[in-house]
DNA sequence: TGCGGATATGCATCCGACGACATATCGCAA
DNA sequence: TTGCGATATGTCGTCGGATGCATATCCGCA
């Protein structure tokens, strides 16, 4: 079957979110700020991930309050001073999270991509 | 195993997006938009899907063109004018389209939904 | 031939997210 | 005790998208 698709199927990508919000809605966990926790365990610093990410500091650290301010624990320790200036680490639950949501997002992201090219494939008859 | 997280979890709901999207990273056709073409076929009205969704009509007709427009070829027939004011129906290519992202969905949300009732698990220790 | 209701489109304005900038605080090490 | 570098926090301008309002256009029917 031909369709008028395929012309433009070079030029379409598929994107998505998923992410954990309270009940207005209220956006609390998603792929960025799961991203943006999992970078900060790995390099002991909010401020190497935001420059890494290339987020600013004063956004993130926002988002890390909002997420701390949902749950009503802290997520991350945060140490201020010292030679080094100070390092953040994950807390035992930041850990849990993170590992739960790795592992959802990862499963999700599989059935996803593959859920996409058989769309391609359904709008350009290919079946 | 006990975990801070029980608490909060009443108050915790799973929200996602899937769409597409051109290699600028430009929203063209997703939930929102996917389920307005399917209203406005049910509907056989533009007006009628706006009002139902609450969605403005401006911001929708203007969605559509988007879509349309990056396409190259209309996913809708337009009527204007007769005894009902008009409608709009789905072509054949929309028909196509909103079949295969409705297939493409359905899956998806399965597996995002489970994978979601297990990462509740995962974080409050039920495994 | 004028009315009604829906399609089609411009425009002014509003709003919230985000970036940019400024500043305070902390604690080790020189 | 001073300097450094990172955490912690306030504020303000801006910029893109949503919202609301206004208007033009179309055509079957009474």
């Amino acid at each position: 079957m031909e369709t008028k698709f395929k012309p433009r199927l070079d030029h379409i990508k598929l994107d998505y979110k998923i992410w954990l919000a309270d009940l207005n809605g209220m956006g609390i966990l998603g792929d960025g700020k799961w991203r943006m926790l999992k970078l900060i365990s790995e390099k002991g610093s909010l401020k190497a991930a935001c420059d890494e990410l290339g987020y600013t500091y004063r956004r993130t650290w926002g988002n890390i309050k909002k997420i701390e301010e949902f749950f009503g624990f802290p997520l991350l320790e945060k140490h201020r001073g010292g030679s080094e200036g100070g390092s953040m680490t994950l807390t035992e639950e930041g850990k849990l999270l993170v590992k739960a949501f790795d592992r959802f997002h990862s499963t999700a992201d599989d059935v996803i991509q593959k859920g996409f090219r058989e769309f391609i494939d359904e709008i350009t008859g290919k079946q």
